[in-house]
DNA sequence: TGCTTAACGAGACTGAGTCCCGATATTGTC
DNA sequence: GACAATATCGGGACTCAGTCTCGTTAAGCA
């Protein structure tokens, strides 16, 4: 029999979005279902472009509408690398997981990395300031170990 | 007499384009001589405007150039909020004013900080992850002390 | 003064993201 | 199950930041 599992990011989103009072439909599942089994962050277009190929065909609209709500919900982080494409990865509830990215100048690759004491250095900065932090992106930029 | 000031922005820019084989010209003075007298971040589009009302038209192609040079020498800083829309600022030599964002999430103001604990935690994580950092950004996004 | 070539600008073009609006599907109710 | 109300969806036109081309202008050197 099998045991337990951890509780796949589908099926935590679909919860919620139920108890938002979101009806189920068909464009939002397909790109929930195809996020969901990402290893990382995928841009507006990647999604579009595979959906399209797959059996259940959805339209640009659609994307860009899902991704927004998804956002809005705190379901998924919207990262920005400064090329000019968002993308958007999976985000778990109570900011479990939560990340930053490495981007490698040379080759693109992207790299996720957490550190407490980073986490903490932002949310002393934030109070210093007097400002109410809801959220923060960091991102570094340089060579990765394949290409130094 | 006057005494001796600090030098400005435009001056420093001056010398190193011209240390770097660069000819002088009007439409790269004019966009240096504007964003040396800004407060905060510049959008290329605001440039181009303010440029064009003014007495020294520059076109559009010339203010990106300038300004995809000027990064690349490293004499401006270019800011992404993730608004889709590239912003750009002043940047002294040495990392000197070195600075990070924070976004009001209402009323959208752009509020400068600095923190040296923050880049010392930047710079470990880089060492421990291996990765060669060339540059990085923060952002903060939530409610400034006016919209709290 | 002339030559070489960097700097410039008008405007066409690209591509991510937005918007409109008619078609379709989900859910609650009878 | 049938129906109404309305959320969801998608084709495609549109917006707009940023890029590219190419002929013109002008900086700097001999």
């Amino acid at each position: 029999m099998p045991h337990a599992e951890a509780p796949r990011w589908t099926t935590y989103a679909n919860e919620r979005l139920a108890s938002e009072g979101f009806r189920r439909g068909g464009g939002r599942a397909a790109v929930i279902d195809l996020l969901d089994s990402q290893e990382c962050a995928l841009s507006a277009q990647e999604i579009e472009d595979q959906l399209r190929s797959g059996e259940r065909k959805v339209g640009r609209a659609t994307v860009y509408r899902v991704l927004d709500e998804l956002v809005e919900l705190g379901l998924l982080n919207k990262v920005e690398i400064g090329d000019g494409v968002a993308r958007f990865e999976a985000a778990f509830p109570e900011g479990a997981d939560h990340h930053h990215h490495f981007v490698c100048s040379n080759c693109g690759k992207l790299i996720p990395f957490e550190d407490d004491e980073l986490e903490r250095a932002l949310r002393r900065v934030a109070r210093r300031e007097g400002l109410v932090m809801e959220s923060h992106e960091v991102t570094l930029r340089g060579r990765c170990p394949d290409c130094d």
